[in-house]
DNA sequence: GTTGAGCGTT
């Protein structure tokens, strides 16, 4: 769906599409348009919304007509702030239908022409899938505290240098996605499926339980409850049966 | 009410 209401893309013929990142969830099409419009003909306005729920992606598509004027764009709204988020405009690397795409302009690789270059690879579907896996478990972030560590220490990186470079913001985000990269890596590696157990029972040797791991105490207190549950039942101890300790855990 | 790396629809 294109802002324009018309079916699917208007007209890709010589079109250049940016990029729109880290836009507010809450801007629409309809508040890009004229801000983009501003700096030459847009063509077309198109911002990528989840199926189920309809909520943005956070990011948008905006085609320009001409490269000058996407360029203008580009170097002009890219860093600046709109819905109180500071935006990053780029040209678009991938095409809606896995086209490449030059400097933003879409290039038809095999539509009209497909002698010329043989690329039987229909992995539209498959890239198609796993982007949408993907957002499925964007959910929230999952590594949420490992970057709130990295965003404390870039608070101040920022603070010792106020002014900002547009150049730095790519450096920026690459050094996290690296550090992230790494720090999932070592969790791989040194996180074990080691489940906590609940319930003390779980011996680790399926020998019986040392005096060790048992305490005097609770031995001499497990014949003895001393705490009734209200219903009659002896609830404070666990199973007294053997045998029924582990298919309760 | 929340979220935040990334590349798109009939």
């Amino acid at each position: 769906m294109s802002h324009f209401g018309k079916a699917g893309p208007p007209d890709i013929r010589d079109t250049y599409s940016l990029l729109v990142l880290n836009i507010s969830f809450r801007t629409t099409a309809d508040d890009l348009y004229p801000l983009f419009d501003k700096y030459g003909k847009v063509v077309d306005v198109f911002i990528p919304r989840d199926r189920r729920t309809g909520d943005s992606r956070g990011f948008a598509f905006v085609r320009y007509k001409y490269a000058d004027e996407a360029q203008k764009a580009v170097e002009r709204l890219d860093g600046r702030t709109v819905d109180g988020r500071e935006i990053m405009v780029q040209f678009a690397k991938y095409g809606p239908n896995a086209e490449r795409i030059q400097k933003g302009r879409i290039i038809e690789s095999s539509s009209k022409d497909r002698s010329r270059s043989r690329s039987p690879r229909p992995r539209h579907r498959e890239d198609y899938r796993d982007k949408d896996y993907r957002r499925r478990s964007r959910s929230r972030s999952p590594d949420r505290y490992s970057r709130d560590r990295y965003r404390g220490r870039e608070r101040e990186n920022r603070h010792r240098s106020r002014s900002a470079s547009p150049d730095r913001s790519r450096d920026r985000r690459r050094g996290r996605y690296e550090d992230e990269r790494r720090s999932r890596s070592r969790s791989y590696e040194s996180a074990s499926p080691v489940r906590r157990s609940p319930s003390p029972k779980r011996s680790p040797s399926p020998l019986k339980p040392s005096p060790k791991d048992v305490s005097p105490d609770v031995r001499k207190r497990s014949p003895t409850p001393k705490s009734v549950s209200p219903r009659g039942r002896p609830a404070t101890s666990r199973s007294p049966s053997p045998r029924h300790s582990d298919a309760e855990d």
